[in-house]
DNA sequence: TATCACCACTTAAACGATTAATTCACACCT
DNA sequence: AGGTGTGAATTAATCGTTTAAGTGGTGATA
């Protein structure tokens, strides 16, 4: 038993053919006899060679069967959001299905370049905290997808989320009401903070612009108003991040009547947060999500939300991405009328 | 603007020096003079060059800065496993730390051979399904270490299960007790079922070995009892393969004092379904678990378990793979005495 | 002046495969 | 016989690097 890997050309060797002949009975049956192929596999069996060696053939084939996933947050964050973990989830069961190898990619514009070469393509999962990851990426010559957000010139999976959050608005707001928001990545500060300027030019991700335009179409189109210092911005979907935009928006006086929140983490902590304050949700305030995860229909009251498949999306994105013809795709979504809007 | 990317070559002939040289600028530095280095560097960056091909590179050096985690269950539900998913967390904070990048891995023997050839080596967590992998695993001349259990001749991260197991249940046991233990994994079968045979030759993992020799150590120095067919095997930490033990031993006549759990999915379940039966807990029903996730806090009455650190697991086996020391460890545990042993 | 060390490069052989182009033998057809 | 088609194998170029070994040229040392 030797300490080193056996070649090709170790077998070729053996048995006397070509390296030509030996990669053949692997990779195209067609190319030899039949006879030959059986004895070359044998052997190969006998001598304990397993195969080509995939390393060279990532170079030489220029595939890897490897597909990037690139993450906005960091791996640790992103596993324990079950958004993201359910997207996840999605993916992975296509490119399981399809032989494909997953790798999870949480790092900077920079370091994308240590996986361009031999990625096959990337599936790209939410806007990254670093917007020239994104062009870096568009730049590749490789298959890509975005998925819940864009960027120019790659196909990306979402649902419309103009109209998602449009119509969950106008479920939630009466006309005269006031109103709030409690955004997701609006501007590119690390922490929860409250937004004054209009139009927000900083906006990071085109989901939440869309978010956001539905959300004002709505709010206006039903008499309700909303100030300019009642948007917030939260960094992610973190409750701790949601916890003090919750504690500031509660304590606002006056109080607004209804809160639209852009994840259901979000609308979650706000909806404890109140009941902790004894305020009463619908009565007294009424509150909107984000997603449709499980956690916000075994609350008391549950949440009223915009429910989405990520593990579809997942899916969708995987099966896009595989596929030659890398199309968009806009997914269907659902209203999910709960009681935080009426009971 | 071409569509070819760029190769080491062409820079070279660009600048009329040799590849050697432009390699060296990008990986020895104190091999060429500095005022060509820059010049190199410079001339890459206005050509757009981006570094030498990785996939080039991992033929050549036999090093790929990719790690793979072998899971021992797919994807999709080990992401959505608590302890799964913070055990990921821990490795894959380690790793983004040291520039490593991390292949999630969920396939059988057969295809590890499909990244075996590029990988810089392996994770194993918690014992797969199919136990060649192991082997196979084993068999490769890559660093590989193994967490939650054990495979001959290789390092492994783990607590010490026995003495864990055997702790835990003495908290819980008292004299002349019946007791049940809901075990994880005994053997191959992939439905939960009563295990009726002793000693368990079956058993699968080297971790539910130990736990189960603690366990029978502690309820024998106790001057408890268990019936031989008192001990569940549950092909996995779920909550529907745990539901249906639960609601054996929860029927069974006359039913145990204590049931010891292998996971806190398990024992939270069990607890559930107890409580919904209206069973007293701890008065007429004494459960431990194994985990400590927080959820397990978090119920009423809250959960007596053994607290072990995923995260800490993690970080310690991709510190232990990427060290060249690669040697086991052990990690310690805490006992949490909950209310579902004395209230 | 001969020797030596050192610097800054270049040369050329790997790394381990894939594949288009080529060769050769053989059978078939007219 | 001569031409042609086919199947099975080989040849040799290629993928894009890295790196041990080699090559001059320069300045210091004795």
């Amino acid at each position: 038993m030797t300490k080193t890997k056996l070649t090709l050309k170790d077998v070729a060797l053996q048995l006397g053919v070509s390296t030509a002949t030996i990669s053949n009975a692997f990779n195209r049956p067609d190319q030899l006899s039949k006879a030959r192929r059986e004895q070359i596999l044998d052997e190969c069996q006998r001598i304990g060679y397993t195969g080509p060696n995939k390393a060279a053939q990532i170079l030489r084939k220029g595939r890897s069967n490897i597909v990037a996933l690139i993450l906005a947050d960091s791996i640790p964050y992103t596993v324990s959001d079950p958004v993201a973990s359910t997207f996840i989830k999605g993916v992975s069961s296509v490119l399981q299905q399809q032989g494909k190898h997953l790798l999870l990619y949480a790092g900077d514009s920079q370091s994308i370049l240590d996986v361009v070469d031999f990625v096959d393509g990337f599936i790209c999962y939410g806007a990254p905290r670093n917007y020239k990851l994104a062009e870096e990426l568009a730049k590749q010559n490789k298959p890509a997808i975005t998925v819940d957000f864009d960027i120019d010139g790659l196909p990306s999976v979402n649902i419309d989320n103009q109209n998602a959050a449009y119509q969950i608005a106008k479920k939630a707001i009466s006309p005269g009401e006031h109103v709030a928001i409690l955004g997701l990545r609006l501007i590119e500060s690390p922490s929860t903070c409250r937004i004054y300027d209009s139009p927000l030019i900083e906006i990071q991700t085109s989901i939440s612009r869309r978010r956001l335009d539905g959300y004002m179409k709505a709010i206006e189109e039903s008499g309700a108003s909303i100030t300019n210092d009642w948007i917030w911005h939260i960094p992610e979907s973190d409750r701790n991040f949601a916890k003090q935009a919750a504690k500031e928006v509660l304590s606002s006086n006056p109080r607004p009547n209804t809160v639209l929140c852009m994840s259901d983490i979000i609308a979650l902590e706000l909806l404890q947060s109140a009941l902790s304050m004894g305020i009463k949700v619908p009565e007294e305030l009424k509150i909107t999500g984000f997603d449709g995860i499980e956690e916000a229909d075994r609350t008391r009251p549950n949440l009223t939300t915009v429910c989405q498949s990520s593990a579809l999306k997942g899916e969708m994105a995987a099966e896009a991405l595989l596929s030659e013809s890398l199309k968009s795709t806009v997914l269907p979504f659902d209203l999910k009328l709960g009681e935080t809007v009426t009971s």
